[in-house]
DNA sequence: CTGAAAGCGCTTACAG
DNA sequence: CTGAAAGCGCTTACAG
C-alpha cells in the first residue's frame, strides 16, 4: 500500500493546529502550551511524521552538513581520512556527506553540483581538478577546502601533505644506507601526490649525485596490483637496482608480494619503502618502512579549516597549509625491528 | 567581499526571460530558442550560476541519491564495501551519499534524520538498530535495505553474510588440522555479526565433541588494538591453545603482531585465522586465512536491492539475501602456500 | 501562546 | 517558443 509522504501540513491538521505551531514543537523553539505540545508529538508519532530535511533546508539556507569529495576509494588510506573528517565534523555538529570514486572529469563536476546544494561546505580532493571547473561548478561562495589539489591563487583554502620533502627525505635514507641503484614505483599519471614524489626522490638522488635514471622509473597507479607488476619489471633490470621506493604503502604492499613469490630477501637484497604510513604497514613482514603522514589528521585539519570558513561566511583569508612527513624506519630498508 | 548565492531568477532577469525558460535551458528540456539558450548560458556563467538542489530536490520530490549509513568506519573492511556501493549506485545513475561512525544510538537517529530527507532511498549498516527505531525516524514509505542489521520481520529489504556457517566452516578446519584446544577473540558485544560468528565457532566445537569453554573466549572489538591484546592474554593461558580464530582480519593483524612480538611462530606453534579475508590478508606473513566474503559484493548487492525498492516504489515484496561465504586457506593455518 | 502569510529556489502543467 | 502562477515542505517575523 504506498502512502504519500506524510507532511508538517497534515500533522497541523489532525492536531487542530497551524503549521507553525508543529514546527515550533519540533524545534524545540519559542513558547508552545505544554498540552498543545502533547498532542502535537503524539499525533506526529502515530503518522510516522519526520520534518522533511529538504524542505528545511530551503527556507533557513543552512544544511548543517559538510561534504567530502573523494576519488576513488579503495585501501586503508580513505577509511582513515573519512574517520578524521567524520569526527572533526560531528564534534563540530555537522554531518559528513561523502561522495567518492569520482575519476573522470564529468564525474566530479557531477558530483560537485549534487553536493553543493546539499551541504555548507565541501572539502575537495581531487587530484587534477583546476580552478576554472571549480568555479563554474560551483555556487558562488561556497565554503571550500582543497585536499591535496593542485590549484593555484587565492580563491581557496587548501591542505597538502609535505610530498617532496618525505619522499626526498627517504630517498635520502636509502641513499645513507648504501644504496646507489634505487628504483621507484611512480604513482598515478597527473597526481599531484605522485609528481612530488617523484620530484623529492630525483632532488635526494642529485643530492647525492647519483644520476636520475629513466630505467629506475616505473609506472604505477598507487594499487597494489600495480606495485606488483611493476616489481617484476624492476627485478628484470640489469643490472638491478638495490632498492625500491613505492609512491605509496598499497604499491609496496603489492611489490611485497612479487618480491616474495620470486623468493628476494627484503632488505637484504631488495630494500622495500612506501609512502603514507597507513596502519597495516607496521604489521607487514618485514614491517614496513614508509614516509609517515597523519592520515587522518588531514581529515581532521581539513574539516577544521572547513569550520572556520563556514563561520565566517567564507570571508576570511585563505589558508594554505602543509602537512610535514616524518620516516616510519622498520625491517623493510634495513632498519631495525621496531613496532614504532 | 560577500555575496549573495545566485539564483534562477537573476539569471532570468538579467536575460530578460522567465524563470521557467532558464530552467529549461539547464534541464535540457522542451524546446527552446537556440538564441534564448545561448544567451541564458552565457548570462548564467558570467554569474557563476549553478542551480540549488535543494530547490529542485523540494521541487520533483526526488533527489537522486541514495544513503549509506555506516558505524565506526576503519579499516579496509569499510572502503571496500563503500567502493562496490558506489560503483553499483554510479552505474544506475544515483549519487551515493555516505555517513558513518555512528556508534551512539541518538547518533544513529540523528544521522537517519538527517539523511532522510536528502536521499531517495538509504542502505543501513547499524549493528543494533530495532525495527521501531527505524520506524519512528524514518518517513513512512522510504526503500531501506539493511545491511548486516538484526531486524525481523517483513518491513525491510535485508542483506546479511553467512557468519555462522563461515564460522562453523573455518573452526571445523581447524579440528581437521588437529586443534583441539582453539581460542576465540569475539568482536563487538551485542555486534550481531559477532554473535553469529562466535555461535559458529561453538557450533563446530560441539559437532565434533569438544567442549566450549569460557577461557578460550576473549573480549575483542574488531579493531587492531583489541586482537593485539586478547592474542597477549591467549598466550598465558595454561594448557595454550594451539589455534586462535579472530572474529575479523583486522584482530587477526594485531593478534599477528603480538605473536610475533613474543616469537611465537605460526602455523607451528598456534595456528592463526580470520573472518572477512580483506584484500591485504594475502599480503601478510604469514599469508592469513580467513573466511572469506565478498565485501563489495555486499556493497553491489545492497544498492541493487534499494535500486529495485525505488523503482517499485518501495510497493514491493521484501527479499531477505543471506551472502554465503568460503573458505581462503593460507599458510597461518597450515595450509600451504599460495596467493588464492 | 498561536496563526496567517510570505518566502526559500526550483519545476511544470497550462495557456497563449 | 515562452511566461504567469501554483506548488514542493518547511520556517519565521509579525500581529494578535
Amino acid at each position: 500500500m504506498l502512502r504519500k509522504r506524510v507532511t508538517i501540513k497534515e500533522v497541523a491538521k489532525k492536531a487542530g493546529v497551524s503549521t507553525a505551531t508543529v514546527s515550533r514543537v519540533f524545534n524545540n523553539i519559542g513558547p508552545v502550551d505544554a498540552g498543545t505540545r502533547r498532542r502535537v508529538q503524539q499525533i506526529a508519532k502515530r503518522l510516522h511524521y519526520t520534518p522533511n530535511a529538504v524542505g528545511r533546508s530551503l527556507s533557513i539556507k543552512r544544511t548543517d552538513a559538510i561534504g567530502l569529495l573523494l576519488p576513488d576509494i579503495f585501501g586503508e588510506f580513505f577509511s582513515e581520512v573519512i574517520r578524521g573528517a567524520d569526527q572533526t565534523a560531528q564534534q563540530n555538529r555537522y554531518h559528513l556527506l561523502v561522495s567518492g570514486s569520482h575519476t573522470h572529469r564529468d564525474e566530479v563536476e557531477a558530483a560537485l553540483r549534487v553536493m553543493s546544494g546539499r551541504v555548507d561546505g565541501l572539502v575537495i580532493m581531487s587530484p587534477h581538478l583546476d580552478a576554472q571547473t571549480l568555479k563554474t561548478n560551483l555556487p558562488l561562495n561556497l565554503p571550500v577546502v582543497l585536499l591535496n589539489c593542485f590549484v593555484d591563487g587565492v580563491s581557496f583554502d587548501s591542505l597538502n601533505i609535505d610530498n617532496f620533502g618525505g619522499a626526498c627525505a627517504m630517498a635520502q635514507h636509502l641513499v645513507q644506507h648504501g644504496h646507489q641503484r634505487i628504483a621507484v614505483i611512480k604513482g598515478t599519471e597527473k597526481n599531484l601526490d605522485a609528481e612530488e614524489r617523484l620530484r623529492g626522490y630525483r632532488q635526494a638522488l642529485r643530492e647525492n649525485r647519483i644520476a636520475p635514471c629513466a630505467a629506475w622509473e616505473i609506472a604505477g597507479n598507487f594499487s597494489e596490483t600495480s606495485g606488483y607488476e611493476a616489481a617484476k619489471t624492476i627485478l628484470a633490470l640489469r643490472p638491478r637496482p638495490t632498492a625500491i621506493f613505492a609512491s605509496n604503502d598499497s604499491m609496496a604492499i603489492g611489490a611485497l608480494s612479487a618480491l616474495r613469490e620470486i623468493g628476494v630477501d627484503i632488505p637484504r637484497e631488495i630494500a622495500l619503502v612506501g609512502f603514507d604510513d597507513i596502519p597495516v604497514a607496521r604489521f607487514l613482514s618485514p614491517a614496513l618502512s614508509s614516509v609517515r603522514v597523519s592520515i587522518n589528521g588531514l581529515g581532521t585539519i581539513a574539516i577544521k579549516q572547513l569550520v572556520h570558513a563556514i563561520r565566517e561566511k567564507n570571508n576570511h583569508t585563505k589558508q594554505h597549509v602543509i602537512i610535514p612527513t616524518s620516516l616510519a624506519l622498520r625491517e623493510s630498508c634495513g632498519c631495525p625491528k621496531t613496532l614504532q
